[in-house]
DNA sequence: ATGAAAGCGCTAACAA
DNA sequence: TTGTTAGCGCTTTCAT
């Protein structure tokens, strides 16, 4: 008693199986009674069309693949449910994956796209820039989020505006009066920490205000890292006033840090982030940062990957997205 | 010039396009000479079998599905992660949808396994119970987090032990001394709520309390809602020294509250959460709570579907996960 | 150990 | 407007 095929339904409507792929496909060339008999008899059968048929015969698999090093953390989740969100409006499933490292990023790869169960591939990942070299450019793909700063404008990438974000975060710092800032950065591998640690640069030398090198400390985006940047930063002699941190949990790390110094937060010292994280307003004291779209991330990846899929000869598309500037309590005019 | 197929491989190692599929499916029955003639000619072509055409003539498409409300949760992003590493160790791709709402959530299902396009479904759904009848039951699937407390042991679930943990979070505060315990609850309609409610009451008709329906307060397990729940419980007369609230989430927006009422923590109250999200540890102060694994409750989950497919008449099982305390410093003896 | 034939469930191209 | 004929690329069954 398995599934009723499209021959089941064409038996009981009294039609050619034919007759019954067009009902299916809507195609405009069946005669309404018919129609009707078919179209009673599928749901009497509760007949549903096998998809993996469909797609056997179609060349199509209507399937769309998404790679990130885990699904866990809320950067990646968020760009996969915009991501998601998209797909499906286009009439695509979503494969998720994550690949923590690189030889299971290939393998992933070769097993996804090779083998074409998807039609599609999008990458979210910091390290791209390496990744990308390998991937056979004759595959639909997109590369999203973080490090997916390509300078090759020959493939789909959709990025944040890292440079103006930076940017903005340093100027707001310095129109709060702030001329001693310090910086805690993502690694520096990555693209996206190369452009925010120039925007940040840039602000600063807008005003004629020198770099400190001394006020620059690598982290890897975890509240870890922001603790130990923070520690670093504020033990030593002089102490800045403010800092700008890549991220948000890095910031949220850094309140930490401040507080084992006994600093108060606005008051002594400013501190802005970036991404907006979803409990970014619970924080003591709340924190000012840029939000991010991410969800927007996703769904922008997802256009440019569906209009690559449906014509592979389309030009290829660089976006870049602007944040904007939520101020809480994190940052004060200095005192 | 598009791929090539079994043909052209059978072509080039001079053998039938039958002994390139043993060959590819591993047989023993072809001789290593001959297979050495087969994988070299696979290489050469760098051929890859259709997966689709695998699916077709094998009735198998190695996918799994996964349906959450959103994929952005961080409850429902871990579990899919758990879910994900398991489904890929099992030899499985899992797709992931979010479903928001109950007319989304059953066109996915018809869309996804009536369609053979995956062969067992996940469900991560908080409100499980009332989806759960609609769901074709001859289908392989397992019901994960927090509402899948089905009293039907006919289906495969995977929860946490909400009522222990419950449980043991208000026995925590009891231990500290505390007697005036309040509590924020998720939504009164999730099982997993009521579950939570049943180990609070238990823990506290242990010690001979009593149970204040004015210290009950109903959530949506965001921060916001922690926040209102917060407002109404210490705004009022007379005031719980502790709060057992049914998620961390809350119980960071019940900080806010407290601070709103100049209250110390922990000091002046105690507050315990459920979960242990990653920026716990962070908040201030760091937040007690009772730790769930939900990557674990993803792994357990793809186990049992992953069983269930390949044997459809393995007996479904219920499976129920422990939490561990996490003691931070929202919660302090009772003074 | 290998090959030939049939068919998985559907769609596309052609015929009527 | 409908039906017939071929596949899509692979595996399974049965011969050899």
């Amino acid at each position: 008693m398995s599934r009723p095929t499209i021959r089941d339904v064409a038996a009981l409507a009294g039609v050619s199986h034919q007759t019954v792929s067009r009902v299916i496909n809507e195609s405009e060339q069946v005669r309404p009674q018919t129609r009707a008999r078919v179209s009673e008899a599928i749901a009497q059968l509760s007949y549903q069309p096998s998809a993996v048929a469909q797609s056997m015969a179609k060349g199509r698999t209507g399937m769309l693949a998404c790679i990130a090093p885990n699904l866990l953390d809320f950067t990646f989740s968020s760009i996969i449910e915009g991501a998601q969100t998209a797909a499906r409006e286009q009439g695509y499933f979503l494969l998720a994956a994550s690949a923590p490292d690189e030889e299971s990023f290939h393998q992933l790869v070769e097993e996804l796209l090779t083998s074409g169960r998807t039609e599609g591939l999008m990458v979210i990942d910091p390290y791209v820039a390496e990744l990308s070299r390998n991937v056979p450019s004759e595959y639909p793909i997109v590369f999203a989020g973080g490090g997916a700063h390509l300078n090759q404008p020959l493939v789909n990438t959709v990025v944040l505006d890292d440079e103006t974000a930076a940017l903005m975060a340093t100027r707001h710092l310095l129109e709060l009066g702030h001329t001693q800032i310090a910086m805690v950065t993502g690694p520096r591998l990555e693209v996206c920490t190369q452009k925010r640690i120039l925007g940040f640069e840039r602000a600063l030398h807008g005003r004629q205000l020198p770099i400190r090198p001394e006020w620059m400390v690598e982290g890897d985006w975890s509240a870890e890292a922001g603790y130990s940047a923070g520690m670093a930063l504020l033990g030593g002699g002089e102490r800045p006033t403010a800092v700008f941190v890549q991220n948000d949990q890095m910031a949220v790390g850094l309140f930490q840090a401040a507080r084992a110094h006994g600093l108060d937060l606005p008051t002594q010292l400013s501190v802005i982030g970036i991404d907006d994280i979803p409990l970014a307003a619970y924080f003591c004291p709340p924190l000012t940062t840029m939000r991010q779209d991410f969800q927007r991330i996703g769904r922008e990846a997802i256009r440019l990957l569906a209009r690559t899929v449906a014509d592979p000869t389309t030009p290829s598309e660089q976006v870049r997205l602007p944040v904007t500037l939520v101020a809480r309590g994190s940052t004060a005019v200095k005192n």
